[in-house]
DNA sequence: ACGCATTTGCTGCGTCGCGCAGCAGAATAG
DNA sequence: CTATTCTGCTGCGCGACGCAGCAAATGCGT
């Protein structure tokens, strides 16, 4: 049964969504020229500040998205940068706990938050119920992009 | 005044968000896998094919974030895939106009087609008013994260 | 207890996307 | 008609990344 209003609400979001994607990147982009870093890194450190605990090599790899040996080289630029230190794990000899260091990575979260302070201005016209709406679609849609992931791995090959 | 239950719905939004564009640019990483192209190069047939008019390079270039030299390049590989065709334009002729090629693009659109309808299943349980609140807020996102980014590039360098 | 497979992180090596600087051609200002 | 600006293209060098292979540590098997 079509219903050609919510069809056209649903174009609506799924064109928005580039954009604002493709803004992220951008963004993402300006926030890494600002601190004199790559993308990638910004991105490694803000899922280490985000987690209460430290992350291995091999975590960082995987929500990166890239190979063990890359991410060993991104470790090498952040702890060559003074933003990370490697620690050794005692309960597994192999792995490499990578925590961050307060004093340098003040800097990037100050930036953070600064950033993130205009940002909720625009939070401050919705009302709780639009919050949660909001916040909902995202952890769905996160949770989703992983399956879409997983299934595109199994897809045959289109080459 | 301070709403603590506002502010953790901030909290959570904020989260939430981070999360939702981390798994992007994983699943962005993944299309551009599947495909056989770099994450950029999907990126730029993502605006070729939302655009209903073709984009010159230099266009191509602001979108993308990258310099137009670069684009030059990207726009050499696009074509070299059979994804695009270079049109000179006549009121201009400095210009060169990019437009994507409709049987060789078919297949990335099909498959974001095909990824986006699950994604819609998400939106099934929304209501009106919420997917009005979604849009609305992505949108202000995106307008916010352009006057962000000027101000990123007219801000003292921290370095 | 002892192999055997798996996992973790690190390291040469080659590839290639990207920024930078400079270029010619076209459009615009003056 | 000259000067300036803008377009897109091209060498050049850098460096992030994947790949393959490595040793050390862990876990599993009998």
């Amino acid at each position: 049964m079509p219903d050609p209003d919510r069809a056209r609400l649903y174009e609506e979001l799924a064109l928005e969504s580039r954009r604002y994607l493709a803004a992220y990147v951008l963004f993402n982009q300006a926030v890494a020229d600002h601190l004199g870093l790559h993308p990638t890194d910004v991105q490694a450190l803000s899922l280490l500040t985000a987690e209460p605990e430290p992350l291995t090599v091999r975590q960082i790899a995987d929500r990166t998205g890239l190979t063990t040996g890359s991410a060993t080289r991104l470790v090498d630029r952040l702890e060559r940068g003074g933003y990370v230190a490697r620690t050794p794990d005692r309960q597994d000899r192999r792995r490499v706990l990578v925590t961050p260091v307060p004093e340098r990575t003040a800097r990037v979260t100050a930036l953070w938050d600064d950033l993130g302070r205009t940002w909720q201005t625009l939070l401050d016209d919705h009302s709780e119920d639009e919050l949660r709406a909001i916040t909902r679609h995202m952890r769905r849609a996160h949770d989703l992009s992983h399956t879409q992931i997983e299934r595109l791995r199994t897809m045959p090959e289109p080459d």
